[in-house]
DNA sequence: TTACCTGCAAAGAGTTTGCAGGTAG
DNA sequence: CTACCTGCAAACTCTTTGCAGGTAA
């Protein structure tokens, strides 16, 4: 499949074999510039409508998954019913708009320096992620 | 329904009647020291256990949104395919350990103060919320 | 050729809804 | 008596799984 060649190895580096279909979820997951804030829904909406064709749920979700576990996608904290991936898997936090329910990342820059003053016995940090909810301020 | 005034009282100011569904779920959730996380199916296990009766889901579910709607409950955002809420309604953030998935509160005080440096037209801060994620440190 | 992959459809899990009979005010 | 509530079951949404045919190596 022609010279996708960081997409193929970002894929055979996740475990997977670089197939037709999850060179496109490949491209139009990492192939921008901004970051990217997505549900599987979306993900697959945006497939049938680029290409005419359409890729399985089964495969999308295989592929994120896998994708989230190397670490190249992040998997955001918000409660809501579906789950949301973010493509920026750097350390950084989110603001969600609650009228709109857009997502917007918030950079480690942008937010003071975070100090955890308690810790529990046999258990160390993993992350420290922060959740800004906005309303409209009218 | 004898003297359980202040359950009643905040059924009432959620619009909800006092029924003895609801005056079960409230001493459940209100009528303890500490704080506790749960999950809608947890307490549907916990009325089973306790009590001989069981109470429908569609109650649970009724009473939960209502008391979470007039604050009396948190939300906790977890990506999780499960709604966790919190009976400390007050300002605080989180630990989850995810080797067990055990929820403990961080107050704020245990926690550095935050300050967002970064702020998005027309829009204000509702809430800040603190995810630190755990994991065993042996 | 072999192991892995795809698409489909069915199955699961959590949550919401509609409805007929029951209860608070 | 009326409006609201309960329990049940069905419906929904999101996600996962099983399987038969297809494809990468």
């Amino acid at each position: 499949m022609e010279n996708n060649s960081i997409f193929i190895e970002k894929l055979r580096s996740s475990g997977l074999r670089p197939t037709k279909q999850r060179l496109k979820i490949c491209k139009l997951l990492f192939d921008r510039k901004k970051t990217f804030h997505f549900t599987i829904s979306d993900l697959s909406k945006i497939i049938k409508k680029e290409t005419d064709e359409k890729i399985s749920l089964a495969t999308i979700y295989n592929t994120v998954h896998s994708f989230k576990k190397k670490g190249y996608l992040k998997e955001i904290s918000l409660n809501s019913e579906k789950s949301y991936f973010d493509t920026n898997a750097s350390n950084h936090h989110h603001f969600i708009d609650e009228s709109t329910n857009k997502i917007v990342d918030l950079h480690v820059d942008e937010i003071s320096n975070i100090k955890i003053k308690k810790n529990l016995p046999g258990k160390k940090v993993k992350s420290v992620e922060v959740l800004v909810k906005l309303e409209n301020s009218n």
